[in-house]
DNA sequence: CTCCATTATTCGTAAAGTCGAATAGTGATG
DNA sequence: CATCACTATTCGACTTTACGAATAATGGAG
């Protein structure tokens, strides 16, 4: 039934089969026997797609009850430790910092538990991807229509802006948001053209603040390698910038006029109960994030 | 889980297993490891005894709600044979006359569909005892508490009074009510001591009629053994008079005064989902009874 | 108190299910 | 129009599960 429902959601035997570990045949096995059970066809399936049929829709959707229910019960009375394989899809850099040190403890606690881990950014459609749960910088909203996920927010991380000695050097470090008219920033590009321009708190209010850039990057890696060559002004999470200010590869500037900080939210299917090891996790990825920002 | 089931109603390992047709052993070994998975302690059992956790107990109830969601989506969509073990218990008599005629095709018609009957004629306790069906004589309620069974009337036997020519040829046959007071009857012993009292319809309403009677017997065979030997009056369904009435064995007498007729029930619980096979059971086991009475 | 019938459990064997590679079919592409 | 990449399916090898007889434990009867 599971292995259905993750057919009908996936549009095909190959990903569903993969999404529970499985091989390709025995999804084909257990459909032929559950149509044969039934003695109704509930797939129509070429070689190219696979589509439910009016059954097939219907049973999808009471299978989908009742794997709920199932599920309920399970998590109710389950005072083992969590076991299986949980697929969370993170944003790398944030995992690398905040994730994976305490990644070995985590899975010692549980060992029954097996993690399978993908990085991304886009607001991925948890269901249709196959992942129980995501990490994602940003407000949800802004990432994408997130209909139908539960979110958690786990941070709010600081920005600064930064730049380097080298740049400090030949420009000069401005003190005030009025100064930034004769500065450069490394670009980071928006996908409808041009880049994202500063951000700056005023009296309060946060303004953006359009500045000219010698080059346009598309990942934070490269704005960070380009800000560090001292090519402009770079705005990022404190976290990220921290080790560089402590060598003195980079010096923070218009400390009092901040970005705005970046939320950290950790974002699940709602309208599926949520299994014991996709709880474990979220409340475990929460905890490292404690204290941050 | 159905087999967890079946051992809480059922008290037992041994008896679970045999209702559900599996070794005993793949009974303990399945709690063993629900048990595990779970976390839980469900069943706290002895060799003697098998009796739930508080756990267990809870266990049990979504157990139940779940396998009959289960069942009913199952039922929506299965236009396939239905298959497996019916399990029925029939008062003997009844189904000889009216259902073991038409078994053959019945069976040939679900060739997948394994039928046990058992004979009996007291109120089962049908998930006690593992029955899916019963079928019964005479109205459910005097037959014992029937708490959450479903019933269907299929039948309404008409009932006559009968005698044998040798008792005729003795006593004369009775030409009203209230010649009965010079006769004899065959009586049919009541569990609070005493025999059952003749009925008769006079003026449309149902009198009972103490008759002295030479002989008590506890079983309908031997009170149409007793009768057909001209020892006294006799009461019977009517199907179960025909033979001995068109081989002249015996005579009817007082038609115009016939005793109540007894009607006929096909019983099943009420509270769990109603599986395929015992769906068709009933319906063809009531039409079975189609025009009888 | 002992024995006995009955019960849950264990263990070696057999069948069923699961798996991975090879096969056949389909829709887009050059 | 042929090719190609991808898909669902099939088949043989294998692991897991279910089975049946033997074992250990328990509560009642003599």
């Amino acid at each position: 039934m599971r292995l259905f429902a993750r057919i009908v959601e996936r549009r095909s035997f190959t990903r569903a089969a993969a999404d529970l570990s499985l091989p390709r045949s025995t999804a084909t096995e257990a459909v032929q026997q559950l149509e044969a059970r039934l003695g109704v066809r509930l797939l129509q399936r070429t070689t190219r797609s696979v589509v439910p049929t009016l059954d097939g829709e219907a049973y999808y959707r009471r299978c989908l009850k009742l794997l709920d229910d199932l599920d309920e019960t399970e998590n109710a009375f389950c005072r083992a430790s969590p076991r299986g394989e949980l697929r969370v899809d993170v944003q790398g850099a944030l995992a690398r910092r905040f994730l994976l040190p305490g990644l070995p403890a985590f899975l010692a606690a549980y060992p029954e538990l097996r993690l399978r881990m993908t990085e991304g950014d886009r607001l991925v459609d948890l269901v249709a991807e196959g992942v129980d749960c995501v990490l994602r910088l940003g407000t949800p909203a802004e990432s994408g229509p997130s209909g139908g996920m539960a979110a958690r927010r786990v941070a709010v991380l600081p920005e600064i802006t930064c730049a380097a000695p080298a740049y400090v050097e030949r420009h000069g470090a401005p003190r005030t948001p009025a100064d930034l008219s004769r500065h450069r920033m490394v670009g980071f590009s928006r996908p409808e053209g041009g880049w994202h321009p500063l951000e700056v708190t005023e009296n309060g209010a946060v303004r953006q603040v359009q500045v000219s850039a010698d080059i346009v990057v598309s990942s934070a890696e490269s704005s960070l390698a380009m800000g560090l060559l001292g090519l402009g002004l770079i705005q990022l999470p404190r976290y990220r910038a921290e080790e560089h200010l402590a060598c003195g590869a980079l010096v923070e500037v218009l400390a009092d006029h901040p970005p705005t900080p970046t939320p950290v939210h950790l974002l699940w299917p709602r309208d599926r109960q949520l299994s014991a090891r996709t709880r474990v996790f979220i409340d475990w990825a929460a905890a490292r994030f404690e204290g941050v920002g």
